[in-house]
DNA sequence: AACGATCCCAACCGCTTGTTA
DNA sequence: ATAACAAGCGGTTGGGATCGT
């Protein structure tokens, strides 16, 4: 049995909000506020809309500190950065610039710059020189940090999953340059993104391995070479986790799960929600 | 001018996560 | 402990706008 819709499709206007619609929106939040209730919201806004309608308009649209269109290429650098980094987490990668929503980065994205990731990485994969940084333009204070609690603030070029299911359990750890690894496999081997070949032309897949690695799991789970091509270097991780400097997990229950069962290593630990 | 192809983005859908009773 | 509910999130789709022939 599914749950409940969260409101009655045949009696509540959807589609397109009027201009008048808008307005109502617009006029009701800047005088009540969200109220911190968007289910109850366009009754008492006198919308027909069902209120998860109504929070995607004002979250995606109708907010006043939006902005539309018009990406920078500093944008573009730390999107693909970002992408390359914590795959499609459009929330996180939407909170890192300012005035944009994870709806406008992914339509982004999947319209215009995965295409021009993908072009230069047959540019990259032909010997030339598309170049994604190793650690990304900072923006603003306020985008200068994948996670969204404390923490260290480095990005990296690396290899994400292959699937976003993959991203679940991901654990990532930054790790201190003198760390000796593995050999970084062919381009051709990790799947033929453009994070891939366009790192490793520019260098920087080694740079980045030396600096932050994701893992699908920390401990175990023999997924691991099927997911992240860089196993080897994580063989006895149990052991060489105290050589690393940071990790961010996916949310607090399994960063204190991992504290609980000492696979956290000592050092800085965040989670990335 | 007409038509089809492609692009773009707002909006929807359904799943996951967090909170509360 | 668990069920119900609301919010958050990412994937997908519908349809208008634009482009190419």
């Amino acid at each position: 049995m599914g749950r409940a819709p969260c409101c009655d499709k045949a009696r509540v206007k959807r589609g397109p909000w009027s201009p008048e619609e808008d307005e109502q929106l617009r006029s009701y939040v800047r005088r009540h506020g969200i109220g911190g209730n968007w289910i109850a919201l366009p009754q008492k806004a006198g919308l027909n809309r069902c209120g998860k309608s109504c929070r995607l308009r004002w979250l995606n649209y109708l907010r006043p500190d939006i902005k539309h269109g018009g990406y920078t290429e500093q944008e573009d650098q730390l999107i693909l950065s970002l992408y390359s980094s914590i795959g499609s987490r459009w929330s996180i990668i939407a909170s890192k610039l300012p005035g944009r929503t994870d709806n406008d980065v992914k339509n982004y994205w999947n319209t215009k710059l995965k295409k021009k990731a993908a072009a230069a990485a047959v540019v990259g994969a032909t010997g030339g020189a598309f170049a994604a940084p190793a650690t990304p333009p900072a923006l603003s204070p306020a985008s200068s940090s994948v996670t969204s609690s404390s923490g260290d603030a480095r990005f990296a070029a690396y290899p994400p999953q292959p699937q976003a299911q993959q991203h679940q359990g991901l654990i990532r750890f930054d790790a201190p340059r003198s760390t000796e690894l593995a050999p970084v496999p062919p381009v051709a081997q990790l799947g033929g993104a453009a994070w891939a070949s366009s790192s490793a032309a520019a260098g920087g897949a080694v740079a980045a391995l030396d600096d932050d690695v994701f893992l699908p799991d920390l401990v175990g789970g023999g997924a691991v070479e099927q997911l992240f091509p860089y196993g080897d270097f994580y063989a006895g991780l149990q052991d060489r986790a105290l050589e690393l400097s940071a990790c961010y997990f996916p949310n607090m229950a399994e960063m204190w799960g991992a504290a609980a069962s000492d696979a956290k290593p000592q050092g800085l630990c965040n989670t990335l929600t």
